[in-house]
RNA sequence: CGGGGUGUGGCGCAGUGGUUAGCGCGCAUGGUUUGGGACCAUGAGGUCGGAGGUUCAAAUCCUCUCACCCCGACCA
């Protein structure tokens, strides 16, 4: 390709409205421009290094027995409702009406398709197992579009659907499936850790997302450098330690008998507002104290109760209680349900639904609220003081907390979401009785999983953690253009047309090439050159061609190599197919 | 959806009531240049996000509205 006839201009200076690092330089660089919130298009540089990365998982999926087909984006939103997750995606579903007013879905995803499609074709388990694929826009209506293509309303992505048999079969696929997937990002060049996830709207039991530690990225990761677990922080779970102080509170070896606790005691606690306050006035740990939250879950308040030092995890309590909208509840109303913010408590409370984490089982003898202003109560323990509907594990974890494997200590990163894989299970198999028979001749459903990887986003991703300041530093498996060649003072002696002759050589060795063919000056081309992160640049001027020679450096180096003209074009296929076995 | 911010040539910005709205980059033409974003000359290009209002006069003040960005909520 000649730089002169290139669609798409590099900035100087990146849009105002471009913050992160990927989104400035994809932008300044000319490979993507934005037509609306979380909207872009691919211009043709763009466009090269997403086809690039397209194939690369398009072989991985092959490789891993995958099949691939094509889905419409456009799909009957009664499938929807038999799945029933047109609740759980909400208005993140697109959806319009077609001239006969027959309510059409724009595909956030394809498990209902692909469930449906797969339900009238296959009927015996000798045809099982099966993997299919799609790479595909797919269109969800974000809340919050942001960071460029980091998270985006039109998205490409690749998707690929299992089905299965058994359990066993399963586990089978989604390992095949995780294995490709660390094949894809190694030769991504992109370092991907694999965590434990939360399955959100697309629901099922286990889900690993591929994350990318980076600052820019929008979730958080909880890890341990111990032993290595990892999860993302809104499924992360912890050790709630019992500290020595509550333990020996504690009526050694009956633990929680109730004849053995000291009873509860009403305490003054003026001036305490907060938990901290509390516990320091009474002078005892947060973690010996319990607070109460409130929400709105479903249009229903909640009383939420956990220990004075953990925070509550919203996406566990949304799992806890099987509920799709949660909002915590205003001051307003937690007064209308008749509790008073600050010194609620659940003793003695009635008719209000209550939730409590599952560390208040972690000691004994706890601070609570006493349900009146400037009171608390000592001593509170359940249940001989309070009973609660549930209790579950809905506390946020954080860093600095215990590994829930080696009670190492948790550390906390930012992520980007680069592949996220569910164990679906049976759920959306039942729904559009999508069974098999065994070889017993009995009909089971088909135990389904999915894993999916959003193509713009791993390119951003890609941006994010490979640059410096003068651009973007491609991994040669994906770079839109292997070598950039570049000469300089056209106008002089035999520069342009021994460059036209290798541009040439270079095409017809198989090598793609950028051949900046402008009149501008040096400075000009190498920032350009620099900004395109085109791996290999390839520098012939009066001077190199003194040497018979042209100059050749890697985007990651700084010295740059001098190379003969002559037989060049092999030379530089040589170099390329070393640096490619490198990555791999 | 809550909070904050920004809308002025393709991009970055200046201009807070007073004649034909400026500057840098980019673009076009000509010339001189050229190893890390050269220089000179000439030129094209905006009616100031939109609507309404106040005023003799509005990019500038007021009201409404739209769009985009950031934080949060939510979400893959």
């Amino acid at each position: 390709m000649r730089f002169s006839k290139l669609f798409g201009k590099t900035l100087r200076q990146a849009p105002a409205e471009a913050e992160s690092v990927s989104h400035q330089l994809l932008l300044r660089a000319g490979m993507i421009a934005q037509e609306a919130a979380g909207i872009y298009s691919y211009l043709p540089l763009g466009w090269r290094v997403l086809r690039n990365i397209e194939n690369i998982i398009r072989e991985e999926m092959d490789k891993a027995g995958g099949q691939e087909l094509m889905l419409p984006v456009l799909q009957p939103f009664e499938l929807w409702q038999q799945s029933g997750r047109y609740a759980s995606f909400g208005k993140s579903l697109f959806t319009l009406t077609d001239r006969k007013e027959h309510t059409l879905a724009l595909g956030p995803t394809h498990e209902e398709v692909i469930t449906d499609l797969v339900h009238r074709y296959v009927q015996s388990y000798r045809e099982l197992p099966l993997l299919l694929y799609q790479i595909q826009t797919k269109l969800r209506d974000e809340p919050r579009p942001r960071g460029g293509l980091l998270r985006v309303r039109e998205f490409i992505m690749k998707d690929l659907y299992s089905f299965d048999a058994d359990e066993a079969g399963l586990d089978e696929s989604y390992q095949s499936m995780c294995q490709a997937y660390r094949n894809i990002y190694t030769r991504l060049d992109l370092p991907a850790l694999i965590v434990e996830a939360d399955s959100g709207a697309i629901g099922g039991k286990d889900s690993h997302e591929f994350m990318v530690l980076t600052e820019g990225g929008e979730d958080e990761v909880i890890y341990c450098s111990n032993c290595g677990y990892a999860a993302n922080a809104d499924k992360a779970q912890f050790v709630k330690t019992v500290e020595p102080v509550i333990r020996s509170q504690s009526p050694d070896s009956s633990e929680g008998e109730a004849k053995n606790l000291p009873p509860l005691e009403e305490i003054a606690t003026p001036e305490t507002k907060t938990i901290e306050e509390v516990a320091s006035f009474v002078g005892v740990p947060t973690n010996q104290t319990l607070k109460a939250v409130f929400y709105f879950i479903d249009g229903e308040f909640i009383f939420v109760i956990i220990r004075g030092d953990l925070e509550v995890n919203e996406t566990k309590l949304r799992n806890a209680l099987k509920c799709s909208e949660l909002r915590l509840a205003t001051e307003g109303e937690v007064n209308e349900a008749g509790l008073i913010a600050g010194f609620a408590s659940p003793i003695g409370i009635k008719g209000i639904k209550t939730v409590a984490d599952d560390s208040i089982t972690s000691g004994f003898n706890f601070i609570v609220g006493a349900n009146k202003p400037r009171y608390h109560f000592r001593n509170a323990n359940y249940p001989r003081d309070f009973q609660v509907d549930l209790i579950a594990d809905i506390a946020l974890a954080q860093p600095g907390d215990s590994c829930p494997r080696c009670r190492g200590k948790l550390s906390s990163a930012r992520g980007i979401e680069v592949g996220h894989v569910f164990k679906l299970g049976t759920f959306i198999s039942e729904r559009f009785g999508a069974s098999f028979l065994d070889s017993d001749g009995k009909s089971r459903p088909i135990i389904m999983g999915c894993y999916g990887i959003g193509l713009g986003r791993l390119l951003a991703a890609i941006v994010e953690q490979s640059h410096d300041d003068k651009g973007i530093i491609w991994p040669l498996s994906v770079a839109p253009y292997q070598v950039y060649l570049c000469p300089l003072h056209l106008d002089k002696s035999a520069v342009l047309p021994t460059a036209e002759r290798i541009y040439q050589e270079l095409q017809k060795e198989g090598l793609e090439v950028l051949f900046d063919d402008r009149d501008d000056s040096p400075g000009v081309k190498f920032n350009d050159a620099d900004l395109l992160g085109i791996p290999l640049r390839l520098t012939l001027s009066p001077r190199t061609l003194q040497s018979q020679s042209v100059e050749a450096k890697w985007r990651t180096e700084k010295e740059a190599q001098l190379l003969p003209v002559e037989n060049l074009a092999a030379e530089v296929k040589k170099l390329l197919d070393e640096n490619v076995s490198f990555q791999s």
